[in-house]
DNA sequence: TGCTTGCATTGATGTCTGTCGATGCAAAGC
DNA sequence: GCTTTGCATCGACAGACATCAATGCAAGCA
């Protein structure tokens, strides 16, 4: 039901070997889409909220009829929902019985993490580097708008 | 021209304290539409590679006569991709005589890392829990397609 | 066998989004 | 002043997306 789903990272796309991070090379068109596509799986609130609730469940997995629920959203919408998320490779499930139980895939989790990270680092050496020529005070204002 | 931009992590946003991270409680409605704004504006091939141009420009700041013709779309089409950039609080620019530089904001892209680590720990030890009882292979299956 | 429950799929519909050409506006140079 | 250059904004349009009701399908139960 699941294995086939996980078009975004298949096991024998080369392209998918490893993204450098933003802060490596620029990305080429086709890292960029495959990232592209696991951020906007994640870029809507229901979706992100889905993968919340299952990621904070004991025991890992959780039965759509726990999920449903939890929106004011039709059953349908909440199983499209899922379904995305599963092609995105974020999720994965099994039926038993009556029920479907999902649960998270850490590994693209991982990936896009690091994506994020390397580019963080690379950024804030760069704006150490330029932050005595009058960019620092944006920069450092951009800094108190969040609280990390 | 840029600050007023910052609508996403608003100073005075008391919501947008911090998220606690997939792996913590589940999301609230506010937070989930708050990352799903930021994570939307990363869904996006060309804003993707805009991000990473940018993010691993030497100096930490381009030039938009830089960035448009990396790319075969028309001028405003990147210009709106900037703007979606900037309105999600992930970059920031200046005008300087007749160029306008942008460069990268990097406390989201630390946020949004966190939020994803702390998701794939607490993941990782729910798995490890229930790795007994036959959904290991699966897991094990998922991570061997992604060499991270 | 027939009924019920849980979830996925289909088809339709309204809304959002990416893209472009045209235009506006600021800065620099003539 | 006028012209040119660099970039943002506007208005329009096609395609993508979120949502729902209806339907299909598998599993359990009477």
């Amino acid at each position: 039901m699941s294995k086939q789903e996980l078009t975004v990272l298949g096991q024998d796309d080369q392209s998918a070997a490893c993204c450098p991070g933003l802060g490596g090379a620029p990305l080429d068109e086709g890292q960029a889409a495959e990232l592209a596509k696991i951020f906007k799986a994640l870029g809507d609130p229901v979706r992100l909220r889905l993968l919340s609730l299952i990621a904070s469940r004991a025991g890992g997995e959780v039965c759509v009829c726990d999920l449903t629920p939890a929106f004011d959203l039709s059953q349908p919408t909440i199983s499209h929902h899922l379904k995305l998320l599963r092609q995105a490779g974020l999720i994965d499930c099994e039926r038993r019985g009556t029920w479907v139980y999902y649960w998270v895939l850490p590994a693209i989790l991982d990936r896009l993490s690091m994506f994020l990270t390397t580019a963080r680092e690379r950024e804030a050496d760069a704006v150490a580097g330029a932050e005595a020529e009058g960019k620092a005070d944006a920069v450092a204002g951009a800094d108190a708008e969040v609280t990390v």
